[in-house]
DNA sequence: CGTGTGATTGACGCCTGTCAACGTCTGTGG
DNA sequence: CCACAGACGTTGACAGGCGTCAATCACACG
């Protein structure tokens, strides 16, 4: 790691042992950080739009990223997040296929670009980085399936009692337990997948209920083991 | 593929082209063949359950397979179905974790065990099996997030309009154009992700509105496209 | 100060889940 | 051959969760 000398923003994504990349050999290293570009984007920038043709995946190395799908009437359904470390569209580089979600930034973000086939070629030599990727696609599959059972299957309150425990634990809390990543009430209703007033409602029930605090759209969250009761997890 | 001789039980799944095996080299054939081991299962069989730890994958040569996670009260979410050259359990093989759904025959089935060690064996040294492997699960990660989107805001209706089209496609019509898979109302509900009354009177609902004709568990597709309007298919 | 985006609240009603009762069919055992 | 149990399918009644529509408020920004 200290023979990195001139991309420092990139110490932070591929480069660091902390994520996918961690397999690679020297060599192999060198070729990606000759291969990648870095770019910056501003809040409200789109990465990629669902339907479009993606050449190459991108690293996170700062800044936060929705990840979503257009569904009816253009209402949007969001899937994940990224953050500093995660690795988004290789899904579409890997099989070839459109983008099928669209990824927009919503906090500043910094970002490696690692064209198409430099990853393929990685996935192909590297039997262990393969795995590693192999893993994080099985992985995210897992969870997916896992969602659409809860939201299949639970009340609109107990999914929003999941989620706000999930971002606790993807994003963490501030010392006065206010969650670190700051959301719309549409964007909370997205990931839900329910109606922004819903959301609106049972927020504020929460509130009455001690189980959180709000201040703007910074949510304290004040009693996490009746969430976690509320969210219906066993 | 006229050099495979003594395993004809198994030409169906791995050793076939159509399926994911396609890109192995012959000695790499011969290293699964002495490897694998064949199975038949009666309907109503569990071959791995939630929860448990998964010793290798399976390759199903007959047969129909529907794999489903347990939710709230015990209630299963059907996940997908597997048929003749699928490959199940390999997520929880790959990312070692416990298998994350359960996997019952809905129709008798012959299955190929594949052991653990040979697959990551085959993704480690074959660049080309593992493009193959990742791009089938990247297909998966991408069809599950198409259904929470669907599950997330669309209604029962247009939900159970589309699963029907779907059934359609993954197991085609007979020459009446009934449906080739039959299932109770209770399996049709656990895919939908509602009641099983809910689905009991949608289907008359369809057929009242000449849609589909029902015999028992046969459902017969009329009206195709009116069925796709249903869905909501843009 | 006007404009626009997001948050909030209330009214209203439909979709859908739940409960209960009953019908149908199949297989089993007496 | 009949009775019975059990699984599955069907129908009706009912309530409530949640989506939709509309109006209003709050706040930031040019």
């Amino acid at each position: 790691m200290k023979s990195i000398h001139n991309i420092p923003s990139c110490d932070s994504c591929s480069l660091r042992s902390v994520t996918i990349f961690k397999n690679l050999s020297p060599e192999e290293h060198e070729m990606l950080n000759s291969d990648i570009t870095h770019d910056f984007f501003k809040k409200g920038s789109i990465i990629y739009h669902e339907g479009s043709r993606i050449t190459g995946c991108y690293c996170v190395s700062k800044g936060i990223v929705k990840i979503y799908k257009t569904g009816i009437d253009g209402k949007e359904q969001i899937i994940t997040f990224a953050k500093k470390g995660n690795i988004i569209g290789f899904r579409s580089v890997l099989t070839g296929e459109l983008a099928c979600t669209t990824a927009k930034v919503i906090e500043d973000a910094s970002l490696c670009f690692i064209p198409g086939y430099s990853l393929i070629k990685l996935v192909k030599q590297n039997g262990n980085f393969s795995m590693d990727l192999m893993q994080l696609a099985c992985k995210e599959l897992g969870q997916s399936n896992a969602y659409i059972t809860d939201i299949a299957q639970k009340t609109v309150r107990e999914r929003l009692a999941e989620i706000l425990l999930q971002l606790k634990d993807n994003f963490g809390l501030d010392e006065d337990n206010f969650l670190l990543i700051t959301l719309t009430r549409e964007e909370l209703a997205n990931i839900v997948g329910t109606a922004t007033e819903s959301i609106i409602r049972l927020l504020s029930e929460f509130k009455n209920d001690n189980l959180i605090e709000l201040h703007g759209r910074k949510i304290k969250l004040i009693n996490i083991n009746a969430i976690k009761k509320m969210a219906n997890i066993y």
